[in-house]
DNA sequence: TTATATGCAAAAGCTTTGCATGGGT
DNA sequence: ACCCATGCAAAGCTTTTGCATATAA
């Protein structure tokens, strides 16, 4: 959807890890930039090595995923399932999630007062929030 | 910590599993009263099996989990690390997860406006709510 | 008696890792 | 040249399953 969003991300993501030391394979380039194109939401690590196609293994999947994880480029976050979902970590863009349990597709969505409500109940609670996750289920109605 | 609640989910359990059909074992009648003295807050498989010693084993406490989520008994849920987690279903006593990021701990809340929120955002999405899960993470302030 | 519950061990699925090789800087 | 990145294959972990046996109703 929003191209600009992408390349900004993709640029980014380019500029953190090469000044962490890290060198810029041909595997991870190629993983970058899938993500930067269908990482928006809810990518598993199998759906990413099966878009790379001869381009990646599981080895210079996980192992990036990971990398992006601890540089706080991606999120991860495992459905029910038990499976990991990754999506690229956008500061201004953050949105959580629906699952319609009638078809067991997520959509992503964003309430500023759902925002609001979390940075008060971390006050009440007593911690600097550092990140937060909503998972809404439902049917259409 | 509530006494009364455990022994209402208990008599809750095992009255949903007979009238289901189902038999009472004694590895599954031994995974219950764990599930109620400890499961109310993100127990794992393995932890569960831990504490059952010789009264249970890996198929039966996979198999019961299963069950008892089936039947509404009991919440699954994956943490960050993939590894599911289960607590005891109480309609009337509801909570969400604060993640202490200093510490790995996980504290249970709850909050009415929050609730609130959610559901007002459910109408907005045009969906009739079947279950929710919120997860904030954050340091001690 | 008869279907279900259980335990063991094997299998399945996702993820991680050791090691030799290739490639970036 | 040096060290990091990559790919393969093996290993690790959690969870599921097939099958023979034990047991509840």
């Amino acid at each position: 959807m929003d191209e600009a969003l992408r390349a900004r991300w993709l640029e980014h993501a380019h500029r953190t890890l090469s000044s962490s030391g890290r060198r810029a394979g041909a595997a991870r380039t190629a993983i970058i930039q899938v993500l930067a194109r269908d990482g928006q939401c809810l990518l598993t690590a199998q759906e990413l090595l099966d878009r790379l196609g001869p381009r990646g293994s599981y080895s210079s999947v996980y192992r990036s995923l990971d990398e992006l994880c601890s540089l706080g480029l991606l999120h991860r976050m495992s459905g029910r399932d038990g499976v990991a979902r990754y999506e690229i970590a956008d500061p201004d863009r953050h949105h959580h999630h629906l699952i319609d349990e009638t078809s067991g597709t997520a959509h992503p969505f964003n309430d500023d007062e759902l925002e609001r409500v979390i940075a008060a109940v971390a006050v009440r609670l007593g911690v600097t929030l550092t990140g937060h996750d909503v998972v809404i289920r439902g049917r259409p109605s």
